[in-house]
DNA sequence: CCAAAGGTTTACTGATCGGTACATGTTGTG
DNA sequence: CACAACATGTACCGATCAGTAAACCTTTGG
């Protein structure tokens, strides 16, 4: 049970799991996916439930990664990488396997609050509200936390449209509502 | 086959798909909670497909019923409407039974976007933003198109965000964001 | 070289999945 | 009342669900 290995098995559960979905997704698919056998799968993870939280700790490891180091490839200040977030958003979207967001998805397929699931998903959430709230606390907004908050729904939301409504480009709205968001939080 | 009887079904079975999903949830459950019969439940839907589209033309029509009445109730001009509908938003976020929005659970668990689940929830998206295309024109916003892309991307994300978020009161930050967008549209 | 230890595979469990064949009412019409 | 037409319920289908017992390598330590 060499320590990549089991790596290895949630990268491919991650890839999936981001396709499929969760409940759709067997472990019998997963096991014919990788090649390993279901006792070797469970002896990795006891049960499916943790595979799917391990594949939602990568998933969060590896988009928060790109999402955090792409926004300050594209702008310098504070205030430009909030803006320049939808930018980033916006290659996501235009990307060959965009599926929409994998905790939206697993908030929506595991609805329980207390589920652990659903409690992981939030917890990404909230990193990613705690982000922009330093981002927006350094561009100078009078109220951070409700900067913040307004550039997420804009975020959330702009996944979501991307997702249902190709028709009406919401990484380009997001943006243009974000840039008018920020320059009234900062007049005030 | 009285013509109550399958909207009767419909009825219930909305109720179950809404709290539970809708890969979560077996007919045998359906049968059982309505207390009919597989067979007949199958003279009624031909697949559990037919019977997710129809209870979800049902949702879409009690959705929209409810919330372009309670927006009407709310404010009498088509700016203040356009406002007025996150208030609406915040009373549906505070109700019991809330689970977030059922067709942003659709798209998720029918990604293939040719799936005709995906297109019904996509379909109402956009009846969605139609309406509020018809608010922003008839506010007098310079680009009613961009006004309403924008202010559906504050509500698709006011509840995602009230789903995964409760922290930061999705529903007023994503009301003060909409005053100001509105604002914007209108001087230029 | 042997033997213990631990990872891997095959083959299986009972439960549940979506869906159906066939027998049993139930109802409208002569 | 008789009979056709149709709705309903029982009992079942093969496939798949998550999960496991026990045989089978394969590696490591002596």
């Amino acid at each position: 049970m060499r320590p990549n290995k089991r790596d290895e098995l949630v990268r491919k559960a991650l890839q999936v799991f981001y396709q499929d979905g969760f409940h759709a997704t067997g472990m019998d698919k997963l096991v014919v996916e990788t090649g390993v056998s279901k006792t070797s799968m469970y002896k990795h993870f006891r049960t499916k439930e943790e595979l799917i939280l391990a594949a939602l700790r990568l998933r969060d490891e590896n988009f928060r990664n790109w999402f955090l180091r792409r926004i300050e490839e594209l702008a310098d200040t504070p205030a430009d990488q909030l803006i320049a977030s939808f930018d980033a958003l916006g290659e996501w979207f235009e990307g060959d396997g965009f599926r929409g967001c994998m905790f939206i998805k697993a908030g929506a397929e595991f609805q329980d609050k207390t589920h652990p699931i659903h409690v992981q998903a939030a917890e990404h959430k909230r990193l990613l509200l705690e982000y922009f709230t330093d981002l927006a606390r350094r561009a100078g907004a009078s109220v951070p936390e409700a900067l913040a908050c307004q550039i997420l729904l804009l975020k959330e939301g702009a996944i979501v449209t991307a997702v249902l409504l190709k028709s009406c480009d919401p990484a380009r709205e997001a943006k243009a509502a974000a840039k008018v968001l920020l320059e009234a939080a900062l007049l005030n």
